[in-house]
RNA sequence: GGCCCGUUCGUCUAUCGGUUAGGACGUCAGGUUUUCAACCUGAAAAGAGGGGUUCGACUCCCCUACGGGCUGCCA
């Protein structure tokens, strides 16, 4: 068996969005798992919606998601001229022909085959015209598509699609300013580039019919085929800009951690038995196309906050802290201090119990990113009443003296509240106010061990005044 | 209009002719609890509709409905 190479080949004219997102993951899966090729290209043929700030866009977006590819990234448009080459050795073996029909006169026949509700695909009158008869004229070539028998192709995922020939229409291959079309572009790259796996959208499986066509003129061996259905937004209507957040950078820009984004989309639409969760060392030796359903999945927010959730749990501690840094550096916050950094790191095992998002995160350990004097929230400034002031001068004293480890402090704090007949949720409030100025935090003796005895004494004796 | 693809709990899905149709997210109820989150126990929740084939259909076939795609000198 020789090496699966796959492609990812979105067209420069938005962000990466989470369909395409989907599709590159799957791509980079399939080869990944079996130590292939993934490749780039970016179809950048149309000029006027190509942005090269759009393709930085896709590969900032890729490289969040860990989605590493062979080689630099190929470009559509700087192939041109292989393109058009092949239009001409199709022309010369007569698999294809030039057509002198002007766009209005084309137009012309659609409006009335619309208004007859008859068959839009157009048919050119000169097919079979003889090169001695044509006209000095611009003129587009197109492809000479068969008209009678039927055509069967073979999808992984959607399996033997059949499609009548009469329904094949005589597609451009080169515009009449002689640049290549689309259709023709993508089969001669992914030839040249040697994908065995063409892994896409669904949107492309009837086009597949047409690129077949090339397939067969040039006599090139045709790649594998697995047509993805497309993702939903939570409404089940195609996902757009209505539904909200739509580009992975939306995703990045709200926290959610890229191994929980990759589990999700990888787990929407393809599944292996009943794995939910999964690493990335499991997804891509399970992955396999023959895991893909055949219909559009809807996406969802809350399962995709849970996965994260667990991914956050999981995650290595100094991962953790440079996925933080560089979401920080990414959403343009201000950097953390050596300190806060070192702070974060102690204190990750209890935020990272915790927290869905990297927002979240940073929210909790609030404590131990900011230092004295501690400034209380609303919320954290109502728990320290007066009583709850008096009760914080007493305890601080006994905890001054004790040795500094989980079992002593929780000891100290039970029997402080047991001799004042108090339960410990009334101390609770005022210690995390004490402690972190918030009321969302990680346990209190959670805080303390963090920062340690010194620090706890003195956030609790400016508290008490 | 023509052609192609799809349809299991609210959502993601398992099942590949015989199961009390399973799991996960979410929801609800109860428990635990130190806020948030988590955790424990339990519950409600599905084969689009109609015909076939078969001893037996979620599973195979047909029709309908609904959803999506293609039908460009866009990609």
């Amino acid at each position: 068996m020789s090496e699966v190479v796959t492609r990812f080949a979105p067209s420069p004219t938005g962000a990466l969005h989470i369909g395409g997102a989907r599709t590159a993951l799957f791509n980079w899966l399939y080869a990944r798992g079996r130590g292939g090729k993934f490749l780039l290209r970016i179809e950048d043929t149309d000029r006027a919606r190509s942005d090269p700030a759009n393709t930085q866009a896709i590969l900032d977006g890729l490289t969040w998601l860990g989605l590493d590819w062979d080689g630099p990234p190929v470009s559509q448009f700087a192939r041109m001229d292989r393109h058009a080459e092949v239009a001409r050795a199709m022309l010369a073996a007569g698999a294809a022909y030039k057509c002198f029909a002007t766009q209005e006169e084309i137009e012309t026949f659609r409006e009335q085959a619309r208004a007859e509700k008859a068959s839009t695909l157009y048919r050119s009158p000169w097919r079979d015209v003889p090169s001695d008869q044509h006209p000095d004229a611009p003129f587009v070539i197109r492809v000479k598509a068969p008209r009678d028998g039927q055509t069967t192709l073979h999808d992984t995922v959607q399996g033997d699609v059949t499609l009548s020939n009469d329904q094949l229409d005589d597609m451009v291959l080169l515009r009449s300013d002689g640049t290549p079309v689309y259709m023709l572009a993508v089969v001669v790259d992914d030839h040249d580039m040697g994908v065995t796996h063409v892994i896409r959208g669904d949107d492309h499986l009837t086009n597949a019919f047409r690129q077949n066509l090339i397939y067969l003129a040039m006599d090139w061996s045709a790649p594998i085929l697995a047509h993805i259905p497309l993702i939903f937004g939570p409404d089940g209507k195609k996902l757009s800009k209505r539904h909200g957040a739509t580009a992975a950078a939306d995703y990045q820009a709200m926290g959610y951690p890229a191994a929980g984004m990759r589990n999700y989309l990888t787990r929407l639409g393809w599944s292996h038995g009943d794995d939910e969760f999964f690493s990335d060392a499991q997804a891509r030796a399970w992955f396999d196309l023959d895991g893909i359903g055949k219909s559009p999945a809807r996406f969802d927010v809350k399962k995709l906050e849970n996965l994260c959730g667990q991914h956050i749990a999981a995650a290595d501690n100094a991962a953790l802290l440079h996925e933080i840094v560089a979401f920080l550096a990414a959403t343009g916050a201000t950097a953390l201090t050596p300190e806060q950094e070192a702070g974060l790191l102690r204190a990750m095992d209890s935020l990272k119990e915790r927290s869905k998002t990297i927002p979240e995160l940073l929210e909790k350990a609030h404590f131990v990113l900011t230092s004295r004097p501690i400034v209380q929230d609303d919320r954290a400034a109502a728990l320290l009443t007066d009583d709850a002031r008096i009760l914080l001068s007493e305890l601080t004293p006994q905890l001054q003296t004790v040795s500094w480890d989980r079992d002593t402090i929780e000891t100290t704090l039970t029997t402080f509240c047991n001799a004042r007949a108090i339960k410990f949720g009334q101390m609770a409030g005022p210690l995390r106010a004490a402690l972190a100025g918030r009321t969302v935090c990680p346990s209190v003796f959670d805080m303390m061990l963090v920062i340690g005895q010194t620090e706890t004494i003195a956030r609790l004796t400016d508290a008490s005044a």
